[in-house]
This record gives C-alpha cells, sequence and structure tokens, in this order.
DNA sequence: TTCCAGGAGAGAG
DNA sequence: CTCTCTCATGGA
C-alpha cells in the first residue's frame, strides 16, 4: 500500500524517528524502515510531503489515519512550540530541530522498551529489542527489508525469564517477564489505561516492578499522548541543574520548576532539550552555560 | 580498558 | 524524606 500526505507543516521525519523515543527504525538510503505493530512502514519525507509504503494491505483511510496519529500530526506543533519557546537556551533547541514530534507508539511495546531502557543506553536499547523480536516475534519482510513484530505479552510470558534473560536484557529480564505476566493475565488492562488521565496512568504503571517515575513518564509520553509528562534522566538532570537552577538539584525539585516555567506542554520541551544536549559533543566545555538566560 | 547509559529497588540514616 | 549501593551488559 502506498500512502502520501501532503501539505504537512513543522515536521521533521529524521528528527522526529531519531530522537530516542522509537527505537525500532532504521535508515536505508532516504528512507526509514521500521515496524509498528503488525506491519512494516517505509517512510520518506520530501519538504512537505511523506510518501509512504507498508505491508498493510487493508483499510486505507484507516491506516492513514492511523499514521497521522502515530506521526502526532493531529497537533498544532507551532502553537506548542511557541508556547515553551521562553528562553534564549531552549530557542536554540527548537531552532535546531525543528518538526520533531512526539510518536503516539503502541502501548505493549512502549512498556516493554523502556523497562529496557533503565542504566541502558540507546545503541543497545535497540539490539535488545531487535533480538527479543528476532526471536520471538513474527518475521516481516517487505521491499528487502527484513524486521519482526515485537512479541505480545503471552508470548513473552510464556518464553519465560531465562529465555527473556538470553536475550541480553540483564537483570531487568525480570522486570519484563513480571509485565507480560501481568498484562497477560488481565491483572493490568492496558484498555483501561488508555483510558485514565495522566497522573491515574502514571500511578497504574508504577505498579509494576522496574517501573518508576522516569520510566512511566516515558510511557506517558511516547505512547499515551500525555504532554504533561516530564522523563527524568541523566540528560534532563544534568540539563535543569547546570542551565536552570544552577545547583544540584532532586527529581522532585526539577519537575516542580520545570511544569511551572514551562506549563502544561513540558513534554515537548523536555524532548528538544534532551535531544539538544545529546547532539552537543562536549557538554562539559560547550557553552551553553552562557547562552542562559 | 574504563566509563557510562532515556533507573529502580532495597537498605540505612 | 534523602543518600548510597547494587543490579548486567556492551557501545563508545
Amino acid at each position: 500500500m502506498k500512502i502520501i500526505i501532503n501539505n504537512i507543516t513543522d515536521f521533521n521525519l529524521k528528527y522526529t524517528l531519531e530522537s530516542g523515543q522509537s527505537f525500532r527504525w532504521n535508515l536505508v538510503d532516504d528512507a526509514y524502515f521500521g515496524v509498528v505493530e503488525e506491519q512494516i512502514i517505509k517512510i520518506q519525507q520530501n519538504n512537505d510531503t511523506l510518501i509512504i509504503h507498508s505491508s498493510y494491505d487493508k483499510d486505507k483511510d484507516s491506516f492513514k489515519s492511523y499514521l497521522h496519529h502515530y506521526l502526532d500530526l493531529h497537533r498544532d506543533l507551532a502553537n506548542i512550540l511557541n508556547a515553551v519557546n521562553i528562553d534564549a537556551y531552549i530557542a536554540q533547541a527548537i531552532d535546531m530541530f525543528w518538526g520533531m514530534r512526539l510518536l503516539n507508539q503502541e502501548l505493549w511495546e512502549t512498556i516493554a522498551s523502556f523497562i529496557l531502557s533503565q542504566n541502558n543506553n540507546i545503541a543497545r536499547i535497540r539490539n535488545i529489542i531487535r533480538t527479543i523480536s528476532m526471536r520471538y516475534g513474527q518475521k516481516l519482510e517487505y521491499q528487502g527489508y527484513v524486521d519482526y513484530t515485537f512479541p505480545n505479552p503471552k508470548t513473552i510470558s510464556d518464553a519465560g525469564v531465562d529465555a527473556i534473560f538470553d536475550c541480553g536484557t540483564g537483570y531487568r529480564a525480570s522486570y519484563l517477564w513480571n509485565a507480560a505476566y501481568n498484562v497477560d493475565s488481565g491483572k493490568l488492562s492496558l484498555d483501561t489505561l488508555k483510558q485514565m488521565e495522566y497522573v491515574d496512568a502514571k500511578i497504574e504503571l508504577m505498579k509494576l516492578e522496574g517501573i518508576g517515575e522516569k520510566v512511566a513518564d516515558c510511557i506517558c509520553l511516547f505512547s499515551l499522548g500525555h504532554l504533561q509528562a516530564l522523563p527524568i534522566d541523566v540528560w534532563i538532570k544534568r540539563i535543569f541543574e547546570q542551565v536552570y537552577l544552577r545547583k544540584r538539584a532532586t527529581p522532585q525539585q526539577i519537575r516542580d520548576f520545570a511544569k511551572n516555567y514551562f506549563g502544561e506542554f513540558v513534554g515537548y520541551a523536555q524532548q528538544y532539550l534532551f535531544h539538544y544536549a545529546q547532539n552537543q559533543p562536549d557538554w562539559d566545555n560547550a557553552e551553553h552555560l552562557a547562552l542562559t538566560l
């Protein structure tokens, strides 16, 4: 199936797919290939046009609508970025990565991915997810690109914790297995989670072993569409301590300040700051401090 | 080779 | 409540 989305505004495919919120996209020549739910999707951006090919072969209109939502195109990004563009520092980040959007990804895979993300780096997270998918997912092939679906909770639950450990997950194996078991057994309802408000969804997610505030916020932000969520990882912590607060701060202090300072779209502000910091080649000696307010 | 990563849990103070 | 230690692993 081929879908063209014309006249898109304020969207940058590269920044969106390479900003550490999804671990499943690969650049092949000028196109991004990835697995979304049960199909391979190929996306190319040509200015204000998205050219999308997919192994999906059912209803075209609903799939187009799904992609629109997945890529967050239903939001007015310019309005959001203007709202959080309130100082010289974030202005740099916004200017450099204009068009980067927060994805709305499939919930179970997002839960699993960010359980695996703790105390881990992006390159290795991608490798672990690929290994789990190769071993326990369903093989897909489209236009010569081969990849695998991410296994559902039942498959992971049935595979057992040792099998998950053997995929290179380290000590996180029991966390992932436990989450899969809870979802598969109905103890945690994904549908219910999708209906909840931000705070309730976060609390519900944190009942799972291995999900603390940071991972819960990632799931809320990258899957559930809660833009108030503020994942505080080592990068975000560094930015707020060194640029904004200019002192050591607990996650709660950072959260209180950031929500008051950036407002309801703090999650979007966070994504720009995170990606900007990650692309500073030498943070410790960078001139980011001089740019401050 | 050593350091570190989209952290969380347990225990101590 | 806040610190500290530990947990596997491999990319850089």
